[in-house]
DNA sequence: CTGTTAGCGCATTCAA
DNA sequence: TTGAATGCGCTAACAG
């Protein structure tokens, strides 16, 4: 009842469990005469090899940790389908964990590669705490963020660039007060989206008003919040570059609770496009990350690393505008609102 | 550099690799003074069993494939972090795995089993494939839907009641007109659902209009087609129960954008209460699931059947409604619909 | 209660 | 190119 070892291959084609062993791990190390008798054995035999008894002897699990930031972000569904998918087609599998701003968290899950429950670490937090220090650091590969202070291997987005390309559309349309509500400023990612903020209205002659910056983080709630907070504020405003869709919807609703209109009084443009940028009402206009094939390369990545290829060289991936209905141009009505 | 065996513990506490092992798994096989010494030997030598070895020994992996319908729905990601935990603070680790409908993808997990590099399966599909019977199945616990014609392990909640409990409290509004959005009709869950509505109504005396009942898909768009449609037809309706949010969330805009008001005209209920229930416009009345109670509870059970516990009872969580905005009293205004 | 012994299933030396 | 032998790190009989 119990599956066909190695042995039963080894018997039935007449060698010894070493030749079985090569000539499915290193088929070139053994002739076409008797790799073909193994090969055949093999389908006789229904043999499969164990997994964990090659791990064990290879000191390799097979298993990659993937770390997010918040695991109850949609996005990171995605994310995961991408990493998943290259995985499995590479023979890995994935535990997904959730970092949920807690240096404890994460360092129970770098624990589990140093306790041979995983290979490898693909994070998309952005801290690391400090005490990850205390030993050899395992295989990392960084995603979407980037962490201070440590040169890891990278897959990302050029988030000023893609914060700038948000901008420049509202700027386009004819905006000129646009206020930006950021994620926590703790990490290096909503800073740099702030960054391209604040150099894409430079780069247009446009006065970088601080007041119009609302500092949140990247929750529905977050995002209600900062309207309140830009509304009872002096500073008037045309226009809202939201750091993910999240506070996007949350803003939008907001706005609406308030009388204003959507994209009538304000655009609103957000970032991510997850599934319900498509659902809001007025349908989000967002910057769209892809996230499926971010998944896709960190996980290559990270196999590069973990099979010792050639130093894995770091990505940055296109990002792209996608245009619904939150935003408007600028119209004699947004400048009722400007002068308010 | 490499980590400390059990050999190196039991050369500095003087006893054999035996009594190692032994007063770490069980430690009320040795006498209190060794299981001192060595616990001693271990703090001293910084030793952290391989895990590797130990599952490779133990012929288990430590792994649990969580197996769900569709994983691009936010409402799992609140399930595996219920399973995550449990699982954690068990000594198991979680790989997620996408159904996508397809019978090639679910094999392909069960697969992962029999190949063991999992030790069991939480199944959260509708459906399981014929082929799964080739051979003696792996340990299985179905949550959340029911599968036809295997009697397994199950976690999940009552649907019909469920259903029933969004009707009553339509009905309960002064709604007779009730329409229903439904899930797949193929999968067993979603049919429970639309026979909880029929009762419901029946139970409350109100006539079971067939033309006020749409078959859907559960998601996004699949809700709106499902409005237009009705809206198209003969029959007039002021309710509408939709068999989960995402399909609720995609119908309230379409009745908006139909000139309908949400819930002036027709009021709507969903089931799940996903994050983006509270966003929608008006925030969606829905059933809630205690989600990651299932997700928990699952695992629990999971861990029952792997460790051979007393056959685990199946369980049925309780579910509850959360009023918001979209479901109001049955008005005048709304009976207009009624008579169109 | 403790130590000795014998593997788990496979990859990989080392000789032949 | 192949086979015999060794051991990864640990658990679980079995004796003592």
């Amino acid at each position: 009842m119990s599956a066909p070892t190695i042995r039963a291959v080894a018997e039935l084609a007449g060698v010894s469990i070493a030749t079985v062993s090569r000539a499915l791990s290193h088929p070139d190390k053994v002739t076409d005469a008797t790799r073909e008798k193994v090969l055949a054995a093999v389908k006789a035999t229904g043999f499969i090899p164990n997994r964990q008894a090659v791990d064990f002897r290879r000191r390799s699990t097979g298993n990659v940790v993937l770390l997010v930031r918040d695991i109850s972000n949609p996005f990171y569904l995605d994310i995961y389908r991408g990493v998943e998918e290259h995985a499995y087609a590479n023979g890995y599998r994935v535990l997904m964990g959730d970092a949920g701003h807690d240096d404890q968290r994460i360092l129970r899950y770098v624990e589990m590669v140093r306790n041979r429950q995983a290979d490898g670490l693909i994070l998309m937090t952005g801290r690391v705490p400090e005490a990850i220090h205390s030993a050899p650091l395992p295989p990392i590969v960084v995603s979407l963020e980037l962490v201070d202070g440590v040169r890891l291997p990278t897959i990302a987005i050029d988030n000023r660039a893609a914060a700038a390309l948000a901008i420049n559309y509202l700027v386009g349309l004819g905006h000129s007060r646009i206020a930006h509500i950021t994620g926590p400023m703790t990490d290096v990612m909503p800073r740099q989206r702030h960054e391209g903020y604040r150099a894409a209205l430079a780069a247009a002659g446009l006065p970088v008003d601080p007041a119009l910056t609302v500092h949140a983080d990247f929750h529905y709630e977050g995002g209600q919040r900062a309207v309140e907070q830009l509304l009872s504020g002096a500073a008037a405003f045309t226009a809202l570059f939201c750091s993910n869709d999240e506070m996007a919807v949350g803003a939008i609703n907001a706005l609406r609770a308030r009388g204003l209109s959507v994209p009538g009084d304000i655009s609103v443009v957000g970032f991510d496009d997850i599934v319900f940028a498509t659902a809001s009402d007025p349908p989000l206009t967002s910057v769209r990350q892809p996230r499926r094939e971010i998944g896709r390369a960190s996980m290559a990545m990270m196999i590069d690393l973990l099979e010792g290829r050639a130093d894995p060289a770091n990505a940055i991936l296109p990002v792209e505008l996608v245009e619904r209905a939150s935003a408007a141009p600028c119209t004699v009505n947004a400048r009722r609102a400007l002068l308010r």
